[in-house]
Parts: structure tokens; C-alpha cells; sequence
RNA sequence: GCGAGCUUAGCUCAGCUGGUUAGAGCACCAGAUUGUGGCUCUGGGGGUCACGGGUUCGAAUCCCGUAGCUCGCCCCA
């Protein structure tokens, strides 16, 4: 038997009608907030991923699927989709036709991870991208809709934490304050932190050590070190939100693990997962068009939902979407009558009603079986007495009741009976 | 990359401190029911006990190794 790779998953027909509960959700929501589709490569050069994610992350350090294609360009199944979005926009000259864009994406992507609850090597992420606006109010819509999908979906119990990073001048000044700050008492860090220390230190701030939060409860926030702009921003989001009755909770050690992040940033969590209970976040990533060599800046903010997880939550919650049915099943029970089957599922499937029938040359008794496990609702039984008076027998599979009717007349009372 | 746990029928699992033909429920197939599903009853098929080695008179059971899965750490959706 050859199985699938690691951290790679079928989703079987059983699981797909949450999918597609799930899918066509995020496609109306964005509709109703005026976000049109973008589809993008499954994979990019790999510069498109270092160049915005951060050479300092775990993203692009060990968790990147790339490899050389046949003409020697690096390439990598992308971790992530703002980036590719960005990159798409730059190329197509998207801005030229209209200064603000709402985009959204649905697609797999793919991190080298080792898996767990919540956590797989390929993936599934719908995501949202609002180019063009550095107001607040872009903020708050942004973040506006993720909320809008996450309550169409039925997830009552999430928080939704909150951050401002600043822009880069305020982040650059924090990050050596904090620097400083932690090296004091640099030999009580854990070793991943000590590490960060250099690397990352922002990073430190979301230690889930023990010792490490204990050292950060006492350190310098950021709040206190942004600048009249980045507060000013800050600020008013929080006040929009208020008027919005968006809940959120302030969260001063909310860092997230994307370079390009600057102001606004926040995250989803939910109590249903276990150790990866975040399954959405975002933020505003205003310097990332020019670290891709676009012409000025571009102010933009995005949030990414985890589908896997968003579908653990609904599945704990007890979520169970109807699976469709075919509406109606064939039985005969003699191989020279399926010319007449073919005939009858012919003319039903031209009045949209899904039917199927048996085509392992069954007896009848097994095909009414499976006719009822298949649940349909209408069980059509050619027989020999059938076959002679030109009739269709009619079973209802829901009372058990049955009637016979000339050909074109049971044809018309199945119609007229699934309407 | 690191740590822990798990692996027995298609599925969920039982199998006590090693003891002879490895079990149950569900699912599947057939019959009771001469063209007719669900409920009930009866019967049936299906297992290299993950793989490889070791200890032992004897291993699903104990030991070692390998693989896979799961859950954590890291990180993130």
C-alpha cells in the first residue's frame, strides 16, 4: 500500500459538504463586501517568499518547499499568499486601473512542518487583501469582514486580540529598547529565546516558557514607544472598532511570525483547537510594495482564516451538513431491461433530478438495499410486469408506500413529486 | 530539528501477571422472505496481531531496532 505524504490528508466525500459549507461562505461574505477573487500559481520564484516573508523567520529558514526546476530557477510551493498578491498586483499594474483593491484568495499552500492538531504540510487558507488605504477605517473594514465570515460560519466562541506594531521607525526604536531590556537578563532566557535575542527579538514577546513570561510581564511595551503617527493610527482603529461593537483584546505581545507587519495586527483563537488555537490573523503590511521595488509605498492591510482549523471548530461544535442524495433509484431485475433504466435515467437527469441505479447486475432485494442506504427518496422498480404493461413501479423509500403508473404518467408524478 | 504516546478484521476497540483454534460491536455478504429496502433472527466471508530481530518449551503480550500515525515543543492558519 502506498499512502500519502506526511501531513498531507484526502478530504473524502464524507468531509466535503463542510467544505463546501465552508467555501460558500467566504465567497458570499466577500461578495457582500465588494472583494473579487484573485487565483494565483500554486508556486512562485523563491525570491517572492524571502523577499517579503523575512530571511529571519522559521517560514523561510526550515519551513519551505523549494527546489530547482529543469531550467535551474529556484522555485517554492508557496507558504503564503499575501506575498504572491502583492507580486500579482505589482505585475499587472492592478493600481493603475483603480487605487483601492479588495481581493480575496482560497488555495492550498504548503509549509514543512511536523504535524499535529491543526497543523499539516499542505493547507488550505482563504484570505483577504485590502491595497490602497492607510486610513483606519480600512482597518476596521478589513477586519469587519473576517468577523462577518466567522459568524456566518457559526463559530460564536473566538476572541479576536489585537496589536499595534507601529510603523517602522516606532518598531525599530522598541526593538532596541526591548533589546536592551532583555539582555540584562539574558542567562534567564530559554534557549529558543536566547537564540531570538539576535534573530528576532520581538518574537520573545509570544514565548510561551514559562521563565520567558515572567521576564516579559515586567518589560518595556510597545504602546509606549509609538510615535504620534503609529499611536494616532492605533488609536482611532480602536475607537472605530468600539463604535462597530467589535470586541477585542488588547494584546501588547501579539508580534506574529511575518516580517512585513506593521501598525495593526490581529488574531483569531479559539478554544476548540488545543495547542494551535489561532485559525485566522492578519495585519497591515504598508512597507511591503516597496521592499518588492514598487515605484512609492502602498498601504495595505490583509488577514488570512485557516480552513483546516476553522472546519476542527465546527466539527467540535458538532456541525453536521446534510450530504446530498440522490433523489431517486433505479432497480431491474433483469439484464435485458437496462436499455429501459438508461432510458428512464435519461429523461429524469433532463429534469435535474439525481439518479443512479445498479451496475453490478445485482438482485433486486441488493439493489432496494442499496437504493435505501444511498438514501434517495423514490425507488423505481422495472420488472417483468412492468416491462409487459409498460408500467413503472413507484417505492416511497421514506413511508414504504408504493403505486404503479403507465410510463409517462409515473415519469410526471416523480417530477412533479421533487419539485 | 527535539520530546512523549500509539499501531490487533473495512471501522471502533477488547485480549488479565507470556499458555494451545485471536474475540466483540458496527460494516459487508447470504438466508428466513419466489420480483421489494429499513426492524428482528440465523449463518458466512474477512486477521503475515505495523515491519525486522531477540528472550523463551511457548510471544498479540516481554526486550531492542525500523516505519507509520497521533499529540506536544519550536513555529504558525
Amino acid at each position: 500500500m502506498i499512502n500519502s505524504v506526511r501531513g498531507t490528508k484526502d478530504i473524502l466525500p464524507e468531509e466535503l459538504p463542510i467544505w463546501y459549507f465552508v467555501e460558500s461562505t467566504l465567497r458570499k461574505v466577500s461578495q457582500l463586501y465588494g472583494f473579487r477573487e484573485i487565483r494565483l500559481p500554486i508556486f512562485e520564484k523563491t525570491e517572492v517568499f524571502q523577499r517579503s516573508i523575512g530571511e529571519a523567520t522559521d517560514i523561510v529558514n526550515k519551513e519551505m518547499y523549494t527546489f530547482l526546476d529543469r531550467g535551474g530557477e529556484s522555485i517554492t510551493l508557496r507558504p503564503e499568499l499575501t506575498a504572491s498578491v502583492v507580486r500579482s498586483v505589482i505585475m499587472n499594474n492592478l493600481l493603475a486601473e483603480s487605487p483601492l483593491l479588495r481581493l480575496w484568495y482560497y488555495g492550498p499552500l504548503f509549509r514543512y512542518e511536523r504535524p499535529q492538531k491543526g497543523r499539516l504540510r499542505q493547507f488550505h487558507q482563504y484570505g483577504a487583501e485590502l491595497i490602497g488605504s492607510n486610513n483606519p477605517e480600512a482597518d476596521v473594514e478589513t477586519i469587519s469582514l473576517a468577523i462577518e465570515i466567522i459568524k456566518r460560519l457559526g463559530i460564536n466562541e473566538f476572541s479576536l486580540l489585537l496589536n499595534s506594531l507601529g510603523n517602522q521607525k516606532s518598531r525599530q526604536r522598541y526593538k532596541q529598547i526591548l533589546v536592551d531590556y532583555l539582555k540584562g537578563q539574558a542567562q534567564n532566557l530559554s534557549k529558543e529565546s536566547q537564540e531570538r535575542l539576535n534573530r528576532n527579538p520581538l518574537r520573545i514577546l509570544d514565548s510561551k516558557d514559562p521563565q520567558d513570561i515572567e521576564i516579559i510581564k515586567n518589560s518595556p511595551l510597545i504602546h509606549d514607544y509609538l510615535d504620534e503617527e503609529s499611536r494616532e493610527h492605533y488609536v482611532k482603529t480602536k475607537e472605530l472598532l468600539d463604535s462597530c461593537n467589535i470586541k477585542y483584546i488588547e494584546t501588547p505581545n501579539l508580534v506574529r511570525g511575518l516580517d512585513y507587519y506593521s501598525h495593526t495586527v490581529f488574531e483569531f483563537q479559539s478554544p476548540y483547537l488545543g495547542a494551535q488555537d489561532s485559525f485566522g490573523g492578519g495585519g497591515r503590511y504598508n512597507e511591503l510594495f516597496s521592499q518588492f521595488g514598487y515605484k512609492n509605498d502602498v498601504p495595505a492591510i490583509g488577514f488570512a482564516l485557516g480552513i483546516e482549523r476553522i472546519i476542527l471548530i465546527l466539527q467540535s461544535q458538532g456541525f453536521k451538513p446534510q450530504r446530498e442524495n440522490p433523489k431517486v433509484y433505479i432497480a431491474y431485475n433483469k439484464p435485458e431491461y437496462l436499455t429501459k433504466v438508461f432510458e428512464v435515467s435519461r429523461i429524469l437527469r433532463q429534469n435535474e433530478i439525481p439518479t443512479i441505479f445498479d451496475l453490478q447486475k445485482r438482485s433486486l432485494k441488493a439493489q432496494l438495499k442499496e437504493a435505501n442506504k444511498s438514501g434517495v427518496i423514490f425507488a423505481i422498480i422495472i420488472g417483468d410486469d412492468e416491462v409487459a404493461n409498460e408500467t413503472l413501479s413507484i417505492k416511497n423509500m421514506i413511508d414504504g408506500t408504493q403505486v404503479s403508473h403507465p410510463f409517462s404518467i409515473a415519469i410526471d408524478y416523480i417530477i412533479n413529486s421533487l419539485k
